[in-house]
DNA sequence: CTACTCCACAACCAAACAGTAATATTCCGC
DNA sequence: GCGGAATATTACTGTTTGGTTGTGGAGTAG
């Protein structure tokens, strides 16, 4: 059968999913949401994280444009959840891959 | 337990990979190696996904370096295959979510 | 050796993007 | 109402990056 990646949309969104994925300060906010068992205030994200508030409220938008966060406002303050398991699944993944490589390159020079 | 993000450089490694992920040329690359079930010449990957020949040679050298395909010369030509089952993987869940998201947001139309 | 094919690389341009600073806006307590 | 806290948005800047063109090198067949 052929690839999941269907048509040209399909191409175009999972481009833009794994583009959000493709950022270090988004990591790191998706780090900050994983290890935080609880949704996280925006203000809470960006400290955790070490944005500003503005940066932090860019990214956060970005991730939830995406679909990999969710957005909870609750009076004055929104809070942010990583959408299980899909975030942690795909983080696992491509980890286990770049410490296997690491792995096999300090291997390969013994 | 913490997440598999555990410090910056793997940060860093993590966020160059899902980049490279982040461009629909290069997911055109990656689902011409993934549909075709053999190695791919860089003029075949090319052709199939539609770009130049120095281009397809830049987004090759792009995924090459991150570790999603193999690179095997054979005399004048180079082949390319995929790293299975990860990048399938990868494509699989994100392509899952992409659509099961599509779906919701057309029920919350009607 | 010549001609041809396949690929890598450099220089360049335009578009996209991350980060910051400053300024709204919305909500809550007083 | 007023002031403050939390978030969104805008404008701007420097950097990065995707794409193209052109060129050069490595391999192969004639």
């Amino acid at each position: 059968m052929k690839s999941a990646l269907a048509n040209d949309t399909m191409i175009d969104e999972v481009s833009c999913l794994f583009g959000a994925l493709g950022d270090a300060s988004r990591l790191k906010i998706l780090r900050a949401l994983l290890d935080a068992k609880e949704p996280l205030s925006q203000g809470g994200v960006a400290e955790v994280a070490g944005l500003s508030q503005a940066n932090a409220s860019k990214h956060l938008a970005c991730l939830v444009r995406v679909g990999l966060v969710t957005r909870n406002p609750e009076g004055n303050t929104v809070y942010f959840s990583p959408i299980l398991p899909l975030v942690s699944e795909l983080c696992d993944l491509v980890c286990g891959h770049v410490s296997d490589r690491a792995k096999a390159s300090y291997r390969a020079l013994r």
